[in-house]
DNA sequence: TTCATAGTTCGATCCTTGTCGAAGCATCTT
DNA sequence: AAGATGCTTCGACAAGGATCGAACTATGAA
């Protein structure tokens, strides 16, 4: 009956995905990278567990998720760094326009300065990260894309990051991804997500319990800077 | 009941905005980059005036879209570039793992060459002209409105247009407008409509069927550039 | 087996919101 | 001044969907 002439993809199915503040607080809760129960999201989402139940089916139908079942808990996760990207375009333009800007809230200062993305790093410390890698020409801009510069490789090598493994996936090794609450991009994509596990598995940074947000201790934070930021 | 501690941005306001077909669609139209009528819009979305009408108030209060308002016309369009960002990303999404299809539309580069807007000339002839005619002084600004140079009258009078005539009604002879292709001004006013004139009926250019494109003829081209541009 | 825990399905309720017709403003045209 | 056009507001209606309690399924523990 509608005869609705789709110009592109079904965009507006996607965003009322999106729209419900259960199922937004659900996703907000998911960016943190790790995936979660049915019932940690029904609390997270502040429903009940039928409730909470409907909108995860929903947002599998929609292709938002994906759900490893284990044991008697099922574990729903973002179905790709894709969908986090796209959350996070969500969240700078509702930063931008924030009409509703309450309260900065108390770590809204930490989310800025370091948070997980996904899998990836953001913040300030990410944005700052990305233009340095640029500026010294160990990742160019190839358009829209970005690249590994000439001696990428053998940099990030050398720091102890195999670029070689984890280009083996389909998944792009290297991504912009927009930052919220800085408005310029950081690094996502496989290197992304191999640099943050290098970050903590080195003890730079600590991540807050129940929180996307990312601690340096000083020593990591000077560490981080001598082999990122120089 | 509202126990929702927002870690980031209320990022459900701005995603069921866009949750909404109606919106969607209107959203997908206005990514072409062009300001677009509520009448054209509502067209686009596929509903009537009224309705149409109450979803771009909701736009606006969510900061999605900004409106200028010419004579009985008011022009909606994105407000800003991270917007455009944004629906880039839900769109990826809803395409599935595919490519982005953002197409710009096929007479898309033609609209941000040279289209009308309203009664006046639009796009970037008509964004050049205005710079050519403060350049020389024709036209000078006064503030917010502009207004005749020392010698515009003369100036205009030698073209064959009678500014004084076009002055005589209470509409503004010269007035500036936001040109959404390329962001900057060009010229309105009784003055924009009676060059509009003069290059319509001059056949230096003609509009193109069931569209707001105006096409230049290559010696229309150069007289208009002759004209105005020097 | 029997009980407990995690999760889904069902049915009913209730509220939000999208929708349009009619009327009201504002602006331009004649 | 009178009419036409673009757009908004108002009022009423209908449909969608978010929510929860209760019942049901599945897995693990006793």
């Amino acid at each position: 009956m509608n005869d609705t002439l789709k110009d592109g993809p079904d965009i507006a199915r996607i965003a009322s995905l999106v729209g419900d503040p259960a199922r937004a607080n659900m996703l907000t809760a998911l960016m943190a990278g790790a995936a979660l129960t049915a019932s940690e999201l029904a609390l997270e989402a502040g429903v009940t567990l039928p409730t909470a139940s409907s909108h995860l089916a929903k947002l599998m139908e929609g292709g938002l998720l994906t759900v490893a079942s284990e044991g008697r808990h099922r574990y729903y996760g973002l179905s790709s760094p894709q969908v986090a990207g796209m959350l996070e375009a969500i969240m700078g333009v509702a930063a931008g326009v924030g009409p509703k800007r309450v309260r900065p809230g108390p770590r809204e200062p930490k989310m800025r300065e370091a948070r997980v993305c996904y899998d990836h790093l953001a913040g300030e410390h990410a944005v700052k990260m990305l233009e340095a890698l640029l500026d010294g020409k160990i990742l160019v801009r190839d358009g829209k894309d970005i690249k590994l510069g000439k001696h990428g490789a053998t940099h990030f090598a050398a720091i102890g990051i195999d670029v070689e493994a984890s280009g083996k996936s389909r998944r792009p090794v290297c991504r912009d991804c927009l930052d919220w609450s800085v408005r310029r991009s950081h690094l996502a994509g496989t290197l992304g997500a191999a640099i943050l596990d290098k970050i903590l598995s080195e003890k730079w940074a600590r991540r807050e319990k129940d929180s996307r947000v990312v601690t340096f201790s000083p020593r990591g934070k000077m560490e981080f800077e001598r082999v990122f930021l120089r």
